[in-house]
Parts: C-alpha cells; structure tokens; sequence
DNA sequence: CTTTTATTTAACACAATTGTTAAATAAAGA
DNA sequence: TCTTTATTTAACAATTGTGTTAAATAAAAG
C-alpha cells in the first residue's frame, strides 16, 4: 500500500506545462525546422519581443530548447531531455491508446465485411491557508446530471 | 511562407495543460490499474475531495478520463483520445530525442571501446489591454549575463 | 420520510501565467 | 564615443488555476 507520490517542482510538470501553450508549440515546431534567433521567432506571431523572451525561458527551464549566444543574438535550438522526458511518461500509457485504436479497427472491419490490404493496423500504426467562516446564498445550486 | 497557427483553446493544450499536474498524472496513474470511484482516488492524496473533484472534471474535458454513474458512485477510467493526441504531437519530435541518444551511445562506445552484448541501442531504446504609461525605478536592472 | 453516503457546486483567497509598455543591458558598427 | 540592433528585465494588469470550507444534490438505506 503506497501513498501516491506527489513532488511538485519537477521536471515532467514544467515540461507539459511548457507544452500546453500553443504559442510554445508553435515555436518548437518552428525550431524543428532548425536553430534561430529569438527575432526570428517573434515575427510570425501577433504578441511582443518580452512575451516570446518569457516563453523562450519557460522552453528553456523545462529543456526544451537550448540556447547559445553569437554576438548579440541568442540562437535557439531543441532540446532533448525535456521532449523525451514527455514523451516517455506518455509511454507508459500506450496500450491504452492502442487498445482503443485496436477497438475501432475491429468495428471497421466487422462493418466493412473486408480487411484492407496489409491490415488495417499496419495502415494506422505507420496547500493553501484555511478559509474559516463564511456563507452562501442558499436555493441556487443547480448541479448537472452529469 | 506560413504564419504559424496559434487556436488557442485546442485539444492538444487541453491534454498537456492536464498532464502538467502532479497530482491529476497521480491519478492517471492510478486508473492504470483499473477504474475506481472518486471516493478511491481521493484516499492517497493530501487534498480535499473539492479539489479531486475538479481535477478530474479538468481530466475528463481534455479526453484523458470517461466517468459513468453507478449509483451514487462515480466511476472514473482511461480515455484514449487525449492521451493518442498528446502522445502523436510528441511523437513528430521523436528524432531530435533519438539524435541524442544515438549521440550518447556514441560517446559511451567511444569511451569504452567495447560495445555491450546486443548493442547499446537494443539495450537503452490572446492580447490584452494596452498599459499608457509607467515609470521604473532606474539602475537596478541587472541582467544575468547568460 | 429521514438519514447516510458520495460527489459536485458556490464563494472565496492566493499564487501563477501571460501579455503590455518602458527602460536597461550587451555587443556591433559608424 | 555615440548610435543602432537584439534581447531581457521591471512594473503592472487581467486571467486562470488550485485549494479551502459550507452547502446543495442524488441515490441508497433504515
């Protein structure tokens, strides 16, 4: 019987938090093309030169980027640790995907009557302080059904 | 020439945003090993079961979890959809992790001089408001050099 | 029908995130 | 040295996220 670990400040938290952005998202698919300058990277998005510096930093701190300095410029690059670190806390949940994947191949082909060529898989695989007193305006709580 | 596209409130930042927690990663973790009712997933952790509550309604709207109702009980489980779509966008960055592994094995071999039996690899494998004008208290910026 | 058990919603507080503009810093070039 | 170019930091504001307690809701059990 083990209490479910849960250590905040750690490095898996700052890289999907890092991924949820789609700005952020953008710059690494950006990047992926190959390295640039932070200029670089601003001009395709409506935001500001210190909104993107921010988000470069929080690409950074998660290691998803790197960065090294040329002169003035500071050249971005992706960054390994951070991506495969995401990456392999997702593995853990493969099957689970992959056995709804497999459920929907079988439903295909039941209703089809027919496997295509080489099977279907083989197409799809490639605390806070306490808040102590206080009251509510009772009569207006209307809870979903669910 | 393409401006990168930037849909914020998307599936994918959804999942990511979901995974960014510790403790909703926690829970994920725990339905692994089957499907429980909330009242099960709130045992192991610090927190009240309020605060369970939205974390799973945060699980459930980015496609990580299902619940269904069993009597006053409510059932929680994997979902696939957000779990495949987080883990498809990782996937396209899979060489940029992989290049350094490869690079990794390489030192190590290089270091070494001996290849391990079956090889190194085998065995690893929105814009806001415009602020008019402000004023800053002068001379204590001071920059990290990076 | 009243009580118990399970879970969610409301109201609130505080911290974190993200964007803006103005100013500071750093290196290159005239 | 003064100016230009590139980027970051500071100060501020609005929004979002997460946790708390109290109360509401829903179904089961007595």
């Amino acid at each position: 019987m083990h209490a479910i670990s849960t250590t905040p400040p750690d490095m898996l938290s700052a890289a999907f938090s890092a991924l949820a952005d789609p700005t952020r998202r953008a710059i690494l698919a950006r990047l992926a093309e190959g390295e640039t300058s932070v200029g670089e990277l601003v001009k395709p998005f409506p935001i500001s030169g210190p909104a993107i510096s921010r988000h470069l930093r929080v690409l950074e701190s998660a290691q998803l980027i790197e960065r090294k300095v040329d002169a003035q410029w500071r050249i971005c690059k992706l960054n390994a640790p951070g991506l495969r670190a995401a990456n392999d806390w997702l593995q853990h949940y493969r099957e689970f995907w992959e056995q709804s994947l497999d459920r929907l191949v079988e439903a295909l082909e039941t209703a089809e009557g027919l496997a295509p060529k080489g099977g279907v898989r083989s197409s799809i695989r490639n605390a806070r302080r306490p808040v102590p007193k206080q009251t509510r305006k009772p009569g207006i709580n209307k809870r979903k059904p669910l």
